[in-house]
RNA sequence: GCAGCAGUAGCUCAGUUGGUUAGAGCACUAGUUUGUGGAACUAGGGGUCGGUGGUUCGAAUCCACCCUGCUGUACCA
């Protein structure tokens, strides 16, 4: 043990990472339990890629930079650069392209992975989290969008959310770029589909100032807007903020709207309810192609002080024709779905729509190591009948074990000392109630399974 | 990155206009109870007061710079 404290290791964790305990992850894995049955039951393939792949693989981000670490995690091995990925829609990509002879078409695989993105957290947002993402890769046919939103809300229903908790929306890149097509410098128009992005979180007044000089947020810092004149800002919101325009604008009836009108009808073929046209949604810039979505939950969370937070979406996707082809000519259409299981899990576990069972273990004391042949008799009868146990595997004294069961929060213990042996009945303490009785060992499992 | 706020015990925090040996609650350890947890009581351990430099007889307290965190914002495939 160095006694010199600077040469102490931090016990912080890195900036954004968590740990995980039990609780979080027991709900976890039944959230993933049901995903996967689902995820089977709709025929997709379950498919699992490294963490790391070659950075160019993965991204625009080339290593002919210093160092590829803009928004992800990288590192050079021997001469070529590795990262961490940042999603699961680029390592399929990767995969497709790779497998592209051996596969059936159209590929429908999902995946369940973590992945880091190397930016500032916010509430509720980290640098490593969890993925799920189902994609469906070789088809035009909307029918396969359609269908991921069938899929997501059976998820979310499967986790308990009745259909009034959660909403999902849905928009197309083509039409955002109809509304834009006045706007030709392409700067400008990322500028106002990155401010269009913000109508959820900041409002229009807000959104209105972006596209116009700019703004200042709540710390007084001042963010430059889009300068786009008046009258060019109140057209692109109101054809943002009023969807049912779409069907009388003479401007904007183009592929776009005949785009919106298909998915529309494919969303009735599978019945699907609490869907809306929402313009305003526009997720990533780079490689969606057509239809987006997006899904939010209804319900408000609240953080660790009990203050409500703007929770955002728990997933999204859409489709992105061109991504594949990025690997050579393989004329891949694809659309995909992405949900944030952890960020899912936060805020089921508020909502407490799944009941997680605590079966912590039957914990049996110990009097006299010499006895311990008894003890191992006793744990392994209880483990045969299914019975989470153990024997206490410390060194303290029985106050020292009542102590551990009781911060373990175990049902019971069992107290099997020189009095016991004598009688041949071992002692079971409820340590809910605090009840004792005297139980035969043969007859503890049926006691036991009465008190769990 | 930019901006605002904040760093005192494992955790949450108090600390007067600068003044002895820096406090509380919770947690931890031991005991009251050598075979019995949760409650109570008693005692105990635990601090480079984020760091460095400065002002001062004297700094947790004032000043400068740095570091870290939180919040907002920007970026985000």
């Amino acid at each position: 043990m160095a006694k010199d404290k600077k040469t102490k290791p931090s016990k912080e964790l890195p900036l954004g990472f968590l740990d995980r305990e039990e609780k979080v992850l027991k709900f976890r894995d039944l959230i993933i339990s049901k995903i996967k049955e689902i995820m089977t039951v709709y025929g997709f393939q379950y498919l699992e890629t490294p963490s790391f792949e070659y950075s160019e693989s993965i991204g625009k981000f080339l290593p002919d930079k210093e160092r590829p670490d803009e928004g992800i995690f990288s590192f050079k091995d021997e001469n070529r650069w590795l990262s961490l990925r940042y999603d699961l829609t680029a390592p399929l990509a990767r995969y497709v392209a790779k497998n592209f002879m051996e596969i059936p078409k159209p590929f429908k695989r999902y995946q369940l992975g973590t992945v880091w993105r190397n930016e500032k957290p916010g509430p509720g947002r980290y640098r490593e989290f969890l993925q799920l993402d189902a994609d469906f890769v070789g088809t035009k046919n909307l029918m396969a969008d359609a269908e991921l939103l069938l899929m997501a809300t059976e998820i979310l229903k499967s986790c308990g959310l009745k259909d009034n908790e959660f909403k999902i929306k849905f928009s197309s890149r083509l039409f955002l770029n109809e509304i834009l097509a006045d706007v030709k410098d392409d700067s400008v128009k990322l500028k106002v589909l990155r401010s269009l992005d913000k109508i959820e979180r900041l409002g229009i007044n807000e959104v209105k100032k972006l596209l116009g000089k700019g703004r200042k947020d709540e710390s007084g810092d001042f963010t430059q807007g889009a300068s786009l004149p008046d009258k060019q800002i109140d057209f692109i919101l109101k054809q943002v903020k009023n969807p049912s325009f779409i069907n009388v604008s003479k401007n904007i009836k183009g592929s776009a709207y005949s785009q919106i009108n298909e998915f529309k009808k494919c969303l009735e073929l599978f019945n699907l309810k609490n869907i809306e046209f929402d313009p305003s949604i526009v997720r990533g810039l780079e490689y969606y192609t057509g239809i987006i979505f997006e899904i939010n939950l209804n319900f408000e969370v609240t953080n660790y002080d009990g203050k409500n937070i703007k929770f955002g979406s728990i997933g999204g996707g859409g489709r992105y024709d061109n991504l594949i082809n990025n690997f050579g000519d393989y004329n891949l259409p694809a659309t995909g779905l992405s949900i944030g299981l952890d960020r899912l899990v936060y805020a089921l576990m508020q909502k407490q729509s799944l009941q997680i069972k605590e079966n912590k273990p039957v914990v049996i004391c110990v009097f006299d190591n010499r006895q311990f042949k008894e003890y191992i008799k006793i744990v392994k009868l209880l483990r045969e009948a299914n019975i989470n146990s153990e024997i206490y595997s410390g060194e303290g004294k029985l106050k020292k074990q009542m102590e551990y069961a009781n911060k373990l929060r175990s049902p019971a213990v069992i107290l099997y000392g020189d009095d016991e042996i004598r009688s041949g009945k071992a002692t079971l303490k409820n340590l809910e109630t605090g009840n004792e009785s005297s139980v035969k060992i043969e007859d503890l499992p049926n006691e036991i399974k009465k008190i769990i």
